[in-house]
DNA sequence: TGTACATCAGTGAACGCGCGTTCACTGATGTAC
DNA sequence: TGTACATCAGTGAACGCGCGTTCACTGATGTAC
């Protein structure tokens, strides 16, 4: 039966919730939409009231759960630029490992999602973006993601010229980088 | 009908051949047994001669994608050590973003191998191993793939102490690599 | 404010489809004598 | 070396299954008067 548009809304927002976090814990290719909408108390039939299909959930749930890992960074970094410290913590630890349903879902999805439409391409792109932004900001200079992602980041995005800008960055980042290497080891 | 020892092994081979390159451009769900069947110009009925599952095979063509993309690297860099250049006008390159099916397997099953059965992970681990030893000879140092990778690699291992090792290694280059930055530009 | 009716959130069964795997069958290959 | 027979690589149809999506239906909600 028909339900009241705050009801209406609550339950969008509950899907969204539960596919972000099933979404990264399994992987897009096997979440169905029956799995997220019996996570949310609800039957399949349901759910085309409220997306079009399973691609633009899986879009607006990377988004969600890009704005929450962000958020949840920032938030433990407390303002201070910089703090590198607690990104690792958090970030580069085996809670987050273990735990992907609530961690990074630049992590989980990069390489499903070169293969994934247009639309979870551009919501992934997104996280991208903010995952370069909370890194470059705990480093303190610009970092693309710290490099090694390079090459199944830049298959990930829909936005060639971004995918062309990571690849040429780190190309020189790391060709600097092995010069001062070498500068200070007097070789060369 | 049967066929001669010298043509089952190259069927066999063959049918390797074609997941390897298939699987890295649409990655493992997306390909069926019938389409690597077709693309040998066989019928999806006599896979199971030479294989006792899809896992079995996947498992295989990663170990065959690795080996070949190695040994090209290693060709290229044509034995001198550290060359640098010679990897990243190959592996970071436009032509390598754009032609998985010949590329770098851990590039493109990253995320999805984590999902995948343990034969798909300890396939998927060799062939980080042998990534993360092509990238330490052309820098010329430990470098555990450059970094960035560090937290979706080490889910897609089986291997519980090399995927911690992976990322407290990351943790403390990055602090070590902050202080030096720091020490250069005079900082703190 | 009260009523009559259109709307639509959610149900649960059904749809067509592609998947991994199995199976009876064919006939060339390999082997035992 | 020749023959008789067991083996098994490959065929093509079938299997059960889970998927994304559709649909007729129900009844509470929202709205027009």
């Amino acid at each position: 039966m028909r339900r009241s548009q705050k009801d209406t809304a609550e339950t969008r927002a509950n899907i969204i919730e539960a596919a972000s976090q099933i979404l990264r814990a399994r992987g897009i290719e096997a979440t169905s939409v029956a799995d997220v909408m019996s996570a949310v108390g609800l039957t399949v039939g349901g759910f085309y009231r409220h997306f079009d299909s399973k691609d633009a959930l899986v879009a607006e749930a990377i988004e969600t759960a890009s704005l929450e890992t962000t958020a949840r960074h920032s938030e433990k970094s407390a303002g201070r630029e910089g703090d590198l410290v607690a990104l690792l913590e958090t970030y580069l630890s085996d809670a987050h490992r273990k735990n992907p349903g609530r961690g990074c879902p630049v992590a989980t999805l990069c390489s499903e999602v070169a293969h994934g439409d247009k639309t979870t391409k551009k919501a992934f792109t997104g996280a991208m973006r903010r995952l370069f932004g909370t890194v470059d900001a705990a480093i303190g200079q610009r970092s693309e993601g710290d490099r090694g992602q390079a090459l199944f980041l830049s298959r990930a995005t829909h936005d060639e010229t971004l995918a062309c800008e990571i690849l040429s960055a780190v190309r020189e980042r790391l060709l600097e980088k092995r010069k001062s290497h070498r500068a200070i080891r007097g070789k060369d």
